[in-house]
RNA sequence: GCUGACGUAGCUCAACGGUAGAGCAGCUGAUUUGUAAUCAGCAGGCUAAGGGUUCGAUUCCCUUCGUCAGCUCCA
């Protein structure tokens, strides 16, 4: 204490590596003044040892200081999380009761939950901005201080949900409130100086939203909102907003004609109309095609099987909710028999394995087959071909030895990079999933088990990302998440580990040793499953896939009725050496039908008039390329578009 | 499943509690087109379904189904 008592002044050192001496408790704003009046105008929050802080916050020790201007992450950070404190303010003004929970910066925005009587409307949303405009005008001051949980405990006894809060904290950890106007908050921070920096922003809607996240504690009525230092951000951000929904696959599946859903026949339960049926057959083409040379055998199994199978499995009860109600036996089977729809196909491949002895020498066994499933989905988690009820799962199962897993974890990483990286062209995020609270085998098997993962990971240099208890209930697994263009994440491709399944089903192979072992048993899916991979593509594309995926590849367009007979023929010919062909000899004009095949997204659109009909040539028009075209034989245009086709370049015009 | 908003022609959208409309698509005809919408005519609806209030309901209320956003869950 004499010590420090005894330090008058403090060392800060800027980012340039300078080292000014000051007078310790000097703020970041004080460092900022020194330095220049612009930049402590501009400042927003500083980098105090690499944590951001007040400006206002004094500064005790030797520290290296960092002022944050409008710019960057961490500036917008904090513009954001005081944006929810001044809609907190703002709330709690017209609202009086509200009860708060938590409100903090989220990516593009901010949110802030309350516990109110009625759910707001869209009209308080508005009255609700108005008042956080007034709010903001005021600039309030925003003023940090540190409490003792006693004094917390007194300043929120009105806040049930932040006492839930303040009781959390350990012994050690500083409670801190923030003060802006009326408004109290218990909140670590960082802020703004005041809520006069906050101009730009949006309310953008309401939802309810559980407590603590927990479907079984009361529902919070959440408000989210967007902020940004400059006008010009915020409109980009709103513009980008709309952006996004252009090409939403929903939207693009009913312009492109390429699948519906129909109340009918249920929710989450898809119609691959012929467009997207060709998109489906084109992959399931290409995975099989792909595991048959990687060393796998396809295999096919019931949909429906007797609910022991699921019972031995372990899936009931752990995944009943997930699943269809049991249906009743067949004609002459006993009343009490029940089948179920099967929602993964782990344990037929399993019954398959155990048809018969295996050797050692048989191992690894991969049995692959792209197949629909259906899980009992809760309704309000549907989405479109994203998240859906009857699924096609391109799976597979792999048997093999323990000494043979990580080879077969590299094998699938290395499977999951051609399909993904190299045939898409997508990026994709590694993350290693670990046991989940519910779960069925003890820990020490979970241990080995979310090694082995580890290992493959690292022995192929991957970079990969922790989702703490994010496993199956069976084993832990690597989950691939692929962004699409909007920037969304997306589950896709998952690897599965699984030591559970062998045991339940008492799996064997006889070893050289001549005695029975128990083999280890992995899951993987690629595309994980067709429905939401064929979304994804068509997010990505913007429904302008690249030629080999297109459905509809060539359109051949006659200018009159008099080349009507040669482009007919030109189109056979096409669609005799399997290119998916159309003729548009539909009697609109030239301009109508161009038109109606760009906006079909068509690749090549190929424009057969009197001089081309006397040459053999064909006027090739590109998807996009605007009234650019190429005039080529015949001939050369269809080697050219069967290369193109047979490379799967995603670029058209690039074989 | 939960909270809220929404559901009108094939699609995108209009219509104070007072006879349901438009554009596109479709059909018929004219037109025969050289690279992003030719013209005219016609047809198209138990306003998601069911119930209620009302002289009268697309409009107000209730129930069910579905969609959307978010939460929870998940490929």
């Amino acid at each position: 204490m004499a010590v420090e008592a005894a330090r008058l002044t403090i060392r800060i050192t800027l980012p340039d590596g300078s080292v000014r001496e000051v007078p310790a408790g000097t703020t970041a704003r004080q460092v900022a003044e020194q330095i220049s009046q612009g930049l402590a105008r501009a400042a927003t929050s500083a980098k105090v040892n690499g944590e951001t802080w007040d400006l206002s916050r004094p500064i005790n020790q030797d520290a290296s200081v960092e002022i944050l201007k409008e710019d960057g992450p961490d500036a917008l950070y904090v513009l954001r999380h005081s944006s929810a404190h001044a809609l907190a303010t703002a709330v709690r003004q017209l609202y009086p009761g509200a009860g708060i929970g938590f409100g903090p910066p989220i990516d593009d925005g901010f949110y802030y939950d309350f516990e109110v009587p009625r759910p707001f409307t869209p009209e308080d949303l508005a009255q609700i901005e108005e008042k956080m405009r007034e709010v903001a005008k005021e600039d309030q001051q925003f003023a940090r201080r540190e409490v003792s949980r006693e004094e917390a405990r007194e300043l929120f006894k009105g806040d049930p949900l932040k006492l839930e809060r303040l009781e959390e904290l350990g012994p050690d950890e500083i409670i801190s409130v923030y003060t802006n106007g009326p408004f109290v908050d218990l909140c670590r921070g960082p802020h703004l100086p005041g809520t006069g920096r906050i101009r730009h922003f949006k309310l953008l809607h309401g939802a309810g939203a559980y407590w603590r996240g927990d479907s079984r504690r009361q529902m919070l009525q959440r408000i989210y909102g967007t902020a940004w230092y400059k006008k010009a951000d915020l409109d980009q951000y709103l513009h980008r907003l709309e952006e996004a929904s252009k090409r939403d696959h929903r939207m693009l599946g009913k312009q492109l004609d390429l699948f519906s859903i129909q109340e009918d026949v249920g929710p989450g339960l898809i119609f691959w109309h012929p467009k997207g049926a060709v998109i489906q057959f084109q992959l399931r083409r290409l995975i099989e095609d792909e595991v048959l040379k990687r060393g796998y055998d396809l295999v096919y199994t019931p949909h429906i099987t007797r609910e022991d199978l699921f019972r031995r499995s372990g899936h009931l009860p752990l995944y009943e909710h997930n699943q269809y109600p049991a249906m009743g036996a067949g004609a002459g089977e006993s009343d009490e028999v029940r089948y179920r729809a099967k929602p993964m196909n782990c344990p037929g491949h399993v019954l398959i394995y155990s048809s018969r002895q295996r050797s050692y020498r048989d191992l690894p066994i991969r049995l692959a087959e792209v197949a629909n499933v259906y899980r009992n989905e809760l309704s309000g988690t549907l989405h479109g071909l994203l998240r859906v009820r009857g699924l096609t799962m391109d799976d597979a199962h792999i048997f093999c030895r323990e000494d043979q897993i990580e080879e077969e974890i590299f094998q699938m990483l290395d499977l999951t990079d051609h399909i993904l990286g190299k045939v898409f062209g997508l990026d994709y995020r590694l993350d290693l999933a670990t046991r989940p609270e519910k779960k069925i085998g003890n820990d020490e098997a979970w241990d080995v088990a979310e090694q082995a993962l580890a290992k493959a990971l690292e022995r192929r240099g991957l970079k990969y990302g922790m989702d703490v208890g994010g496993g199956a209930f069976y084993g832990p697994k690597i989950d691939v998440k692929v962004r699409d263009a909007i920037g969304r994440e997306w589950q896709g491709t998952t690897i599965q580990l699984d030591y559970q399944l062998p045991l339940r089903f008492e799996l064997e192979y006889i070893g050289s040793d001549n005695k029975p072992h128990r083999p280890v048993m992995m899951h993987r899916a690629i595309y994980g499953t067709i429905e939401r991979f064929v979304g994804l593509l068509i997010e990505h594309f913007v429904g302008a896939f690249p030629v080999w995926l297109a459905p509809e590849q060539v359109r051949v367009i006659p200018i009159t009725d008099d080349q009507a007979p040669a482009a007919k023929k030109i189109h056979e010919r096409l669609r005799a050496t399997a290119v998916r062909s159309h003729l548009d000899d539909r009697n609109e004009t030239l301009n109508y039908r161009i038109r109606d095949g760009e906006l079909m997204k068509v690749p090549y659109i190929v424009v057969v008039g009197a001089r081309e009909v006397e040459q053999g040539t064909v006027a090739v028009r590109a998807r996009g390329a605007g009234n650019k075209q190429e005039i080529l034989p015949l001939d050369a245009f269809e080697q050219r578009l069967a290369a193109e086709i047979a490379s799967r370049s995603l670029v058209l015009g690039k074989i």
